[in-house]
RNA sequence: GGGCCGGUAGCUCAGGUGGUUAGAGCGCACGCCUGAUAAGCGUGAGGUCGGAGGUUCGAGUCCUCCUCGGCCCA
């Protein structure tokens, strides 16, 4: 049964001046989006808007390329949005920002997807033409560079996407083949060795990720070096230092031993001699010796121990010496097969390893500088070098001793010949052949590896090399200390790796790359160094690429100065860092997009770029120009799951950002993107995104109601400042306030701080203040009505503010709403500047009274709740409200304004003194509040509830006036 | 194993140099409105600030250890 009152109040609807507009409250995103960017693109949005900022100061991001292998991946998403919102910042604060996005397209990725291809054709990689091989890597890269290009631009990412650029491209190839030949000329270039994961089977190099660790079972040995010099423990003379290892075919070609400076050692006599080890690992050692009475043997035969190492008594052996490994530095040893050969009774020295740890083994560690890294590194820096005994077969060279000609693997046994030769010198202090541990394997061939030396390129971090007064790593850290980083602490970062960091191996042994164009000369070794031959170089590669270096009529490309039998090109490829370190050099400055320039004002990656592309990039600018090639450096952590952790395909936690833009769009990735602090590792899942999508409607419903209260907004309309009631310039101080904030955010980047100013500002201060209180005036008072042209006025520059801060983020629904508002042929936001706030906006006083105000305010609806609970007022608007307030600047504040409409009541009566009845409010003391239903009329029109409402009408005289009854 | 970083309400985030009952928005619960209506308004419940010690009159904020997680190395 309907109401008696609603059925025979007149319907004064048609009167009332509601909001209007066809902007839908309901995004549809996924739907609407594709068409916003085809809209942008048609108009050229990204050219005109060149066009529009050319005599604008320039601010360059320069993008760091993705890897063209498959489809983006979150974290692209992320990285990419960041940018964009970036650009688009930049631009909405009076930059010209343009934008060139680019692709690293060569490496070894790549080519296994080729190799793979051809396995499953059962065709063998070795047979195909390298440069047909080459083909296809390119074809491969090219696709991908094409979907991924898709992909980023349906997240609404601005640039130049129909010129990107692409590492192969044969400009940039020529331009990273000219880069690197300034390296070589500035004398920075090495060759060098270095040990690197070698497959004996396929006889190459093998990146760390081409490796899988496997369990094996591998002969381990215990052997004895005689020490036969001490100078800072004489009685060690004639000791033995007892090392352990898993790899007996390194032996043959140990040339020192390691200690740790810090660790205990202790001497030890046992079976009539003295054996050294860390005390840590003194018994654990011992009980791998054999002895009689001890249980099974373990090893093979203990009869072909040497007897000497026989345990003669049950109890503890007897300690003769004691001392801290520094006691170690100096001393010298023997190699155990001193006898057998003039190589092997050269002095082997004892050295300090940071690496030697007592994990396990003996605490100290036998160095074959050929076959491992830390030995490679420590005996490096004593000037021992590497022999290159080994073969790319894994086969010793003919004539090495005691194991020449044969296969590293074959060599291990109990009685193989370093076992037998040891054993044989008396230096076999125990032997099995049933120790299992992880081992590294090639993924492909699944056979084993080892390190082996091979000569790579380097380039010097500590020399200073031509007119050079500084090192590569001095210019380098130099450069560090000019950079600002967001956040700070990627400058401790950076710095830190670039102190430690080894000489750059420039080198790869793969094919899909770019050639380290050199000649070397066959009898001195040296690479040739000639403006003229290099010339010729970068012009073939500009031409024909990389093949143009492996399929070159070398003697054309030498000239006829050089005879080219006398040279030997390099067949090496450059590491991709090199590459991608490069992209500063063919994008900023070539010439090819004009609008860039270098340096570049920021770099903005992953914190994983520390090691690569920030450090390469450096390197790289350092080594040819002698600065950083950019000003700033931004990173942003990794995108885990909805828990906290790493994201991967075989936990099945991954989100895939294309699924995101499918359902919700482009926005609602855009939005998570600033909402999350980028500078951490952050995360992402259904939830997290549910919540992205419920602030993303709170904004657009904002938006939809300013449309609606403007619909018919007409500039003349507007009043200024001065003439408006206090709380419109309340609002349009509080724009000025957040004005300050958003800036400040924006240059600091930091987009979650700038979107949740926003949005708290039109949650609170707009939604449930400021439209609620004006929604009387904006409905119900005349068209000319002075407050509510002030309110209209200061809607449109609510608007103006709004959509335009909020454009560099929800790129897409700004646009709409702008398009909403003005339809246009070629009209955007995105052309837009930073929204214009007068200055004489800004009025802290008048702040700081309404700061009192709303407090006092939130007093009443306090006090308002219960009766409404308990149903006695329905509507605020019902309430007749008496306050005491005991400060009387706060009495006088609410006398200074209209405070029933303010806290949407009937009628307030404030005082100083005491009412009956009142009760002292909780979240505003000294404010005590009590709240009738009121008895006045309800006017049928406005629904307030006011002393001069017309019996006849229901009307209130203002509604009667303005409907003219 | 080493370097760097992080763990504040269900979610996303604030919490200068240690100082009153740790805040916001969203979500949630309850209520109102039905002239922003798959919207709007109001009220409210949620936190041993990862854990344990320590320094201090006083610690989310400083120190140590532990734990969980991340990046980069080994």
């Amino acid at each position: 049964m309907a109401d008696d009152q609603n059925s025979t109040a007149p319907d004064y609807r048609d009167t009332v001046f509601l909001p209007k507009t066809d902007f839908p409250m309901k995004a549809g995103l996924a739907q609407k989006e594709p068409g916003i960017l085809e809209r942008w693109e048609k108009t050229d949005l990204y050219g005109r808007l060149r066009t529009e900022r050319a005599d604008r100061e320039k601010w360059i991001l320069h993008d760091g390329p993705p890897y063209a292998n498959g489809d983006i991946h979150i974290g692209h998403a992320l990285n990419k949005i960041l940018k964009d919102i970036t650009v688009r910042m930049a631009s909405l604060r009076g930059y010209d920002a343009p934008y060139t996005p680019g692709w690293d397209c060569h490496g070894l990725p790549i080519e296994w997807k080729i190799e793979e291809q051809y396995r499953k054709k059962g065709r063998d990689k070795d047979a195909v033409d390298p440069i047909e091989f080459r083909r296809q890597c390119r074809d491969f890269a090219a696709k991908w560079v094409e979907v991924q290009s898709a992909q980023f631009q349906r997240l609404g990412i601005m640039g130049t996407w129909d010129r990107p650029y692409l590492t192969m491209d044969y400009e940039a190839e020529a331009v990273i083949v000219e880069e690197f030949l300034k390296v070589a000329a500035s004398g920075l270039l090495y060759r060098g060795a270095k040990p690197v994961m070698w497959s004996p089977v396929e006889k190459t190099a093998l990146a760390e990720a081409e490796v899988e660790y496997q369990d094996i079972v591998s002969t381990e040995i215990d052997v004895a070096f005689e020490i036969v010099e001490a100078p800072n423990a004489p009685e060690l003379v004639g000791a033995r230092a007892v090392i352990w290892t898993t790899t007996p075919w390194t032996i043959p070609v140990n040339r020192a031993l390691a200690y740790a400076e810090d660790v205990d050692y202790v001497a030890v006599r046992r079976d009539g001699r003295v054996l050294v080890v860390a005390e840590s690992l003194l018994s654990q050692t011992l009980s791998r010796h054999p002895c009689e009475g001890r249980g099974p043997e373990r090893t093979g035969d203990a009869a072909d121990l040497d007897p000497g190492l026989r345990r003669d008594d049950g109890g503890e052996a007897d300690i003769v010496w004691r001392g801290k490994g520094a006691d170690l530095a100096g001393a010298v040893a023997r190699h155990p097969l001193h006898a057998l050969h003039p190589f092997f009774a050269e002095p082997r020295p004892l050295l300090a390893g940071d690496f030697v740890t007592t994990d396990s083994g003996t605490g100290l560690v036998h160095m074959a500088p050929d076959h491992g890294e830390d030995d490679f590194r420590l005996c490096r820096a004593h000037g021992i070098d590497p022999m290159f005994v080994v073969d790319e077969g894994g086969r010793y060279k003919e004539g090495w001793p005691v194991v020449g000609g044969d296969h590293v693997y074959k060599v291990n046994g109990l009685d193989g010949p370093v076992c037998t030769a040891l054993r044989e010198a008396g230096a076999l202090l125990a032997a099995d052949d049933k120790y299992s541990h992880s081992y590294p394997h090639s993924w492909r061939s699944k056979a084993k590896l080892i390190y082996r030396c091979t000569p790579q390129w380097f380039v010097y971090m500590d020399e200073t090399v031509g007119a050079r007064t500084n090192t590569l790593r001095e210019t380098a850290l130099g450069e560090i200390d000019k950079t600002r980083f967001v956040p700070e602490r990627g400058y401790k970062r950076l710095k830190s790796m670039v102190e430690g960091r080894p000489d750059w191996v420039l080198s790869r042994q793969r094919a899909w790359g770019v050639p380290l164009t050199l000649y070397l000369h066959r009898e001195s070794g040296e690479f040739l160094i000639d403006e003229a031959v290099n010339a010729r170089i970068v012009a073939a590669v500009r031409d024909g690429g990389a093949d143009a270096w492996f399929a070159a009529d070398h003697q054309a490309l030498l000239g006829a100065d050089y005879d080219a039998v006398d040279y030997q090109p390099v067949t090496d490829i450059l590491d991709v860092w090199f590459d991608s370190g490069s992209t500063h050099a063919f994008v900023l400055e070539s010439g090819k997009w004009p609008e860039l320039r270098s340096p570049a004002n920021l770099y903005l990656e992953g914190s994983d770029q520390h090691r690569g592309w920030f450090q390469s990039s450096l390197l790289e600018s350092c080594a040819t120009r002698g600065h950083a090639p950019y000003k700033e450096l931004l990173t942003h952590g990794m995108t885990l799951d909805k828990d906290g952790r790493k994201q991967s395909k075989s936990l099945g936690n991954t989100t895939d950002p294309k699924k995101i833009v499918d359902v919700q769009g482009a926005d609602i990735l855009r939005l998570w993107v600033a909402s999350v602090d980028f500078t951490e590792d952050h995360r992402i899942g259904d939830e997290i995104i549910r919540g992205v999508s419920d602030r993303y409607r709170k904004l657009r419903n904002t938006f939809r109601y300013l449309l609606g209260a403007l619909g018919d907004f007409d500039e003349a309309e507007s009043v200024s400042a001065d003439e408006m009631p206090e709380l419109e310039r309340w609002v349009l101080h509080r724009l000025a306030e957040l004005d300050g904030e958003l800036k400040q955010a924006a240059a600091d980047y930091d987009y979650t701080a700038y979107v949740t100013a926003l949005e708290t500002f039109a949650v609170r201060d707009l939604s449930s203040f400021y439209f609620d209180v004006r929604k009387d005036s904006l409905y119900c008072d005349a068209p000319d009505d002075p407050k509510r042209r002030a309110c209209r006025t200061v809607l449109d520059i609510l608007f103006h503010g709004l959509v335009r801060w909020t454009a560099p983020v929800l790129a897409f629904t700004a646009e709409e709403v702008w398009q909403s508002r003005f339809p246009s042929q070629d009209g955007s936001v995105h052309l837009a500047d930073w929204p214009a706030v007068e200055a004489g906006w800004r009025d802290d006083a008048l702040g700081e009274k309404w700061t009192r105000l709303r407090r006092i305010r939130a007093a009443v609806t306090e006090a308002i709740e219960p009766l409404r609970r308990e149903k006695t007022v329905r509507s605020s608007n019902e309430a007749d409200v008496a306050l005491i307030l005991s400060d009387t600047t706060d009495l006088a504040d609410v006398h200074s304004v209209d405070f029933a409409e303010l806290a949407i009541v009937s009628r307030v009566d404030a005082r100083h003194d005491a009412v009956g009845g009142a009760a002292e409010s909780e979240t505003y003391p000294g404010a005590w509040v009590r709240v009738d239903k009121t008895e006045l009329e309800k006017c049928a029109r406005c629904w307030r509830h006011t002393p001069d409402v017309d019996t006849a009408t229901q009307l209130c005289k203002r509604c009667a006036e303005v409907i003219g009854a």
